[in-house]
RNA sequence: GGGCGAUUAGCUCAGCGGUAGAGCGCCUGCCUUACACGCAGGAUGUCGGCGGUUCGAUCCCGUCAUCGCCCA
């Protein structure tokens, strides 16, 4: 016997127990069937469960239940990422509790710290996924730095630097002075900034009482300044383009060259050059080989580069005591507030500086072309479509990516250095040795590099470094491409191209078909959810509070094409009292006895009843086939939410209940079996959704096997009966318009009323004598007596051609009667002014589509039909 | 500055060239032996403004306004 109400708590660990245990979760690369595959994106190893993991991973997998009841062999491969930077950053904050930095460690013995936490924690997010019931292949589990993504990470270096497509270069790059790491554009934040723009007169060579005013948002920079650039048609400073400026506080001499560059219109219209330390600047200072002058270490202190008084200190300082020298100096003209951009590392949130150092590049823009060309020519498909443009923006325009990182967890550079700097890329140490010998003719002692390579970099190979690649492995053949990638539209970039410039380059083919991106979640004001804010919802919560499944169908429900989703308790809770409601209509199916019955057609149902749910449920299967096709998940959880509470529980189980308690015995076996079916069906539909709770339905009813390897409803021809759709809807028109009158007329619930019915002609008679235990029952009422005239004290509906009445002497309000009539019929004449209107209208006969000329003539009729009938009852009681 | 998206019931949002919807909330009445996490009924909309295309526009196009996001 059911229990009273659904316990999630008591059910889910024990199917997901089941589930993992009987294999359900497990691909099968000797199977026949189809593949079908998901490579997870893996979440970062440092974190724990988000309500945005619970979006992307409850998407991913009703996607992935979907496919494996419909047969597909599927996969769904999960992981973690080690994220570099992320993780070293929090080894390195519990060292620093005990006042250890990594230095003091050293690499080696800091690195064993990290395998240490990760071990410890790592599993973390992996553990708390299978909560909301993730049925993801966790045997083939991988991390990003396990054996096989390493192997990957190095042949893919070794291979596109032997093919040209990764080169070592001294640029400016981001530098995170906090993390001391390059970073790369991706992870920069542009911030803004409420600052001062400074114009500093600059004395011009062999011109005394001259100057050049320069204006800067960063005065400390100057010290590193080794030009003047103005624009070549301003007037006011063309006679000093090629004249020198004397840099005040160091006494440089500046060349002052020509450059479109600077904005005549900008502050003072000349731009001091700080080339070491501006990305403009480097490029002006190109153009014009003006020399380049670091001033700054890598923390952002300044060198011994500048003056000796300026040495140590670190950049705003420096900025406090310059700005104080040159006012001292007299060459401060003015100081204007000014509200600017400032790029900030996201990780460390501190000023990023532009800095010159050695780093590795990736030539994405030579890699992005075929990826660009397989979403043109739809290879990949992007779900939502307008996100290509997104894709294809930055494809476009994409820089070479800067791939090393100053840091030591991670994928360290397969690159060694001989004595003389000489470099050898190679996959292994040994390999690199012999490569030195070829190159020296002798032994000597090589040098790794002591960088590791961007996250990102793995996260890229991602689709095929899971399946095994380097090796050929019958998964990689198999698997590959995968069938979505299911993600947040701000990882497009990250993940996305990556994966598509890597997966073409290597596999020949792209690594997905479809790229399905989903919004944020944010919190019921709209806002995005963070710790500080204090607005984190943690879906662990919610899945403790209401179940996973209420959880999960709440995200599936409210998630649509590409828009943030606002996440509100009630909303949930609201999705509970559902979960609730269809174990409650699986309590009533088992009291009364409603059992699976073996080898049961629904076709074979006689009751117009049953065959009217066996063609509610073909339609509703059909669409909810159709919308998952299409990844509009919320149109399948809306249409289950409909028909399981709608269809099933307030119409089929309500019409039911006479025929089960009836004395037509065959009838009422027929009922029940379709009952059982019905409910069993619906369980298979919703069981992506709502796994637990269906799969606990679909044990307790006896039915037998699991439902997550369950078949996929798939309708035939003969589940279709529209007749049968017909007499129903008629049914539930005359209830529905019954039950209204008796609300509107207050007549209390218990009050069984007389129905009297007057022009009915032959179908209506014969509705009424097939249904009419149906209607008296939902509607509370007996007879129906045929009549002739009406009491003049009874409220009456009109259905069809016939007028039904119920006689209500004593009780009925007449003019509460006639107005509820009088509104009626205003309705249906305002809407009959409208179908006239179009009628009306030669252009509308002449051009619309016949059927479409035909609907509203067909309409034109019924809506009159009804109209003229609500006249006369409104004229029948405005007698008395 | 460039791009994308949004504007529909009190709130959150679907929808769509031909009859405007849901959930929550609200109002009324009900503990009708599956369910009060429930049942039945009800109210509520110049579909952001203005133009255009069309026989017909909430839907397509243009424009303006407001809001949000991404990029520079």
């Amino acid at each position: 016997m059911l229990e009273k109400t659904y316990r999630p708590d008591q059910v889910e660990a024990k199917h997901y127990a089941a589930w993992e245990g009987s294999g359900a979760f497990a691909c099968h690369s000797g199977s026949n069937a189809k593949p079908y595959t998901i490579i997870m994106p893996p979440p970062n190893v440092t974190g724990s469960l988000h309500v945005g993991h619970a979006l992307t991973f409850t998407v991913q997998d009703v996607m992935i239940r979907y496919r494996r009841m419909q047969g597909r062999d599927t996969l769904w491969q999960p992981g973690t990422d080690h994220a570099g930077i992320a993780t070293q950053m929090v080894v390195e904050r519990e060292l620093g509790k005990e006042g250890k930095s990594r230095q003091d460690l050293g690499r080696e013995t800091f690195l064993e710290k990290v395998w240490a936490w990760k071990a410890e924690s790592g599993g973390t997010i992996l553990g708390q996924l299978r909560r909301l019931g993730a049925s993801a292949d966790w045997a083939r589990e991988v991390f990003t730095m396990d054996d096989g993504p390493n192997a990957a990470v190095r042949k893919v270096f070794v291979d596109l630097f032997k093919q040209g497509l990764i080169y070592k270069a001294k640029r400016l790059v981001n530098w995170d002075p906090k993390l001391k790491t390059a970073i790369s554009d991706l992870e920069v934040e542009q911030k803004v900034v409420r600052g001062n723009l400074w114009y500093l007169k600059y004395p011009i060579e062999g011109e005394e009482g001259r100057f050049i005013v320069v204006a800067t948002t960063r005065p400390e920079t100057m010290l590193g300044d080794t030009g003047v650039a103005v624009h070549p048609d301003d007037a006011r400073y063309k006679d000093l383009v090629g004249k020198h400026a004397i840099l005040p506080l160091v006494g440089r001499r500046l060349p002052i060259v020509a450059d479109e560059y600077s904005d005549p219109e900008k502050g003072s219209g000349a731009v001091k050059m700080t080339p070491a330390h501006d990305f403009n600047d480097f490029e002006v200072g190109k153009r014009h080989t003006l020399d380049l002058v670091n001033i700054m270490d890598e923390t952002a202190h300044l060198n011994d580069a500048v003056p000796e008084a300026y040495r140590g200190l670190e950049r705003f300082a420096a900025r406090k005591k310059v700005v104080a020298d040159l006012e001292a100096l007299g060459v401060v003209e003015k100081i204007e507030p000014n509200t600017h951009m400032v790029p900030h590392g996201d990780r460390s949130g501190v000023p990023i500086e532009p800095w010159l150092s050695d780093q590795w590049y990736l030539d994405a823009h030579t890699l992005a072309q075929p990826a660009i060309k397989a979403v043109e020519e739809g290879r990949t498909r992007f779900v939502p479509k307008q996100y290509e443009n997104v894709f294809f923006e930055w494809m476009r325009n994409i820089q070479p990516w800067n791939i090393s990182r100053q840091l030591w967890w991670g994928h360290q550079i397969p690159a060694w250095y001989g004595p003389d700097g000489k470099v050898f890329v190679e996959l292994t140490e040994a390999q690199a040795h012999d490569a030195a010998k070829a190159h020296y003719n002798a032994q000597v002692t090589l040098r790794r590099d002591t960088d590791v390579l961007d996250t990102w970099f793995s996260s890229g190979l991602w689709p095929f470094s899971t399946l095994g690649w380097p090796d050929q492995t019958p998964e990689l053949k198999r698997y590959y491409p995968g069938d979505v990638l299911v993600t947040g539209f701000d990882i497009i970039f990250f993940w996305v191209a990556r994966m598509m410039m890597f997966g073409i380059h290597f596999m020949g083919d792209v690594p997905f078909r479809d790229v399905y991106i989903h919004g944020l979640v944010r919190d019921e004001k709209g806002q995005k959810m963070s710790k500080t804010k204090g607005n984190v919802i943690d879906p662990l919560e919610l899945v403790d509070a209401y179940g996973a499944d209420a959880l999960r169908f709440t995200i599936a429900a409210s998630i649509s094409q590409g828009r943030d989703i606002k996440l509100a308790k009630t909303k949930v809770e609201s999705y509970r009292n559902f979960a609730t409601k269809i174990w409650n209509v699986a309590r009533f199916a088992e009291m009364n006895g409603c059992k699976p019955v073996v080898g049961f057609d629904p076709a074979n149902a006689k009751l117009t009843l049953n065959r009217w749910l066996m063609t509610e449920i073909a339609d509703l299967a059909a669409k909810v086939t159709a919308s998952l096709d299409d990844y509009r998940i919320n149109e399948a959880a809306m249409g289950l939410y409909h028909g399981l509470w709608g269809t099933f529980c307030d119409w089929y189980v309500e019409f039911a209940k006479p025929v089960l308690t009836g004395e037509d015995a065959a009838a009422a076996a027929e009922t029940k079996a379709m009952t059982a079916w019905a409910l069993d069906t619906l369980m298979h539909l919703l069981h992506p959704i709502m796994p637990f709770l269906t799969e606990e339905i679909h044990e307790q009813s006896g039915a037998g096997g699991q439902l997550i390897t369950g078949h996929w409803p798939e309708p035939t021809p003969a589940w279709i009966d529209r007749k049968a759709q017909a007499e129903m809807a008629w049914v539930i028109k005359l209830v529905s318009e019954i039950r209204s009158v008796r609300s509107e007329m207050n007549v209390p619930p218990a009050t069984v009323l007389k129905l009297q019915v007057r022009d009915s002609g032959p179908e209506t008679t014969r509705r009424l004598s097939s249904y009419g235990d149906l209607v008296r029952r939902l509607a509370r009422v007996e007879g129906p007596s045929a009549v002739t005239e009406v009491e003049k004290t009874a409220a009456q509906v009109v259905v069809d051609e016939a007028t039904f009445a119920l006689p209500l002497a004593g009780v009925i309000d007449l003019a509460a009667e006639r107005q509820r009539l009088s509104k009626e019929i205003d309705k249906l004449a305002g809407e009959i002014g409208k179908i006239d209107a179009k009628l009306g209208n030669a252009g509308f006969v002449a051009k619309a589509p016949p059927e479409v000329v035909d609907e509203q003539r067909e309409r034109r009729t019924e809506t009159d039909q009804a109209l003229t009938r609500l006249r006369q009852a409104l004229d029948r009681i405005r007698a008395a």
